[in-house]
DNA sequence: AACTTCTATTTGTCCAACAATTGGGAATTT
DNA sequence: AAATTCCCAATTGTTGGACAAATAGAAGTT
């Protein structure tokens, strides 16, 4: 039991998991590594038993022989869970869990080890433009005065930003707050995790004079149509207020 | 050289990392681990070396000599990175440098495997009228006849579905299919990442009766107005489709 | 030149050992 | 008895070594 051979990659004898859903969700690749499976082992584990935050996981010795993996293999898996900030590990305690899943999303983008690729640029524009253009039905029909003269608040915030930093912060704010009309927590969850990507176009595209006159005179132009209710209008101004960031990116860098 | 002693956790005779990053970004604690600071090391590499999406990484051999780590250090190190979705690896070519930290950020949320609730229900497909109805202008301006051929092919499976669940999941792959005509990869990843809600919602409201009749000739229709290029019939066709399996979702469960 | 086979390199997994940390119990003190 | 201190054992962190699996590139064959 405790010297198996390194073979028998199958570890078909113990709680096989229902679903594979890492395989899916991180690649269209079909092998899955073994370290692959073991997250999904421990990802049942927990749905299973109704883990929640708070609550231990059993420690490395019991998963290499629940799973019959060996130590380095599930060190590998706990590295991935707790790079997702599924799990606190700390020495003679274990494993807990925790979600700072969010805080992780923003940690991806301080990466700044990569600049944002072209392709992640054109794909966050694009859904952008799906969002805060393509999305005019809903947000006129759920829009409030309110909701108007918030954000009318959060555009002369400008004038009080002292840098870039701070005015690209505002203005994710802005289109946070217009995003936020529409009601539906599934999408301005997606909206807030790509604010790092937005910030870096925001701020790339822009200095804090640009943003303290031609940004703050653009929202306040959008937020025009919407008390006339105009609706192509919006649509116009609001495509070309994404436009004109697109435009600057793709003029001030890329050399590839 | 080979046989150094385990202890000395100051690797600094070489390649010194600019910044502590990972320190911040994974905690407040102050000790950073021996894979942290190779962590941080790697991404000092990157960024000193210039390495852009589609270079090469050291082998881990190479890193462990370079920055006096062992091998699973390395390994622990490449993990996180790997979790990032900054670099791929494969076997014998190595580390290559990529970004899908977008695809990866939304992974997170792939945790999620609670019940749906009617509030998410509602956003879900909120979120999905927004992506097939409302971006209309961006399907038409970029639909071929491919995608048009490849959406019959993937209806056509309906007919050979034998359980609830095939029919299901033929159905989120034709939503899929046609969400993928946009050509935007941040796009797609979201509602790959919704999958297993939307599923959920397929199988609340069909059996697979529904499936291989009413769901079968609803997508044909819509193929049919994607031919005739009319966006209009298009619109109302594809809104019915979807607000067909809301009724149905809202007459026959929450008891919440 | 194209194809097949072989080889060497690299990653994937496992094991064993030791260091570092720390929670909890034992011993001591008050 | 209660509080404090000290020590031990369990657990994680790191390292090195071994072998399996995969594969890019070289060598050989047709």
């Amino acid at each position: 039991m405790t010297a198996l051979p390194p073979k028998k990659p199958d570890a078909s004898n113990e709680a096989v998991p229902v679903t594979p859903v890492t395989k899916e969700a991180f690649g269209e690749e079909s092998k899955a590594s073994a370290v692959d499976e073991l997250v999904d082992h421990i990802r049942t584990l927990i749905s299973e038993d109704g883990l929640k935050v708070g609550d231990s996981l059993p420690t490395e010795k019991e998963l290499c022989e629940r799973f019959h993996a060996g130590r380095n293999t599930v060190r590998e898996a706990m590295r991935i869970l707790k790079t997702y900030g599924v799990v606190k590990v700390r020495p003679k305690v274990g494993a807990i869990l925790i979600d700072e899943r969010m805080a992780r999303a923003f940690d991806l983008f301080a990466f700044n080890t990569l600049e944002v690729s072209r392709e992640t640029f054109v794909d966050i524009q694009g859904f952008r433009s799906l969002l805060e253009v393509a999305s005019f039905e809903q947000l006129f029909d759920r829009v409030t005065p309110e909701d108007i003269a918030d954000l009318h608040q959060v555009n002369e915030e400008f004038l009080n930003a002292k840098t870039a930093v701070d005015a690209s912060e505002i203005d994710f704010r802005f289109h946070t707050r217009l995003v936020a009309v529409m009601g539906n927590k599934a999408i301005l969850d997606v909206y807030k995790i790509m604010k790092p990507v937005i910030m870096k176009i925001m701020l790339k595209a822009k200095t804090v004079q640009t943003f303290s006159t031609v940004t703050y005179s653009e929202h306040a132009e959008i937020l025009e149509t919407l008390e006339r209710r105009d609706r192509t209008a919006y649509q116009y101004k609001m495509k070309s207020h994404l436009d004109a960031g697109f435009r600057h990116f793709e003029a001030v860098k890329l050399p590839t």
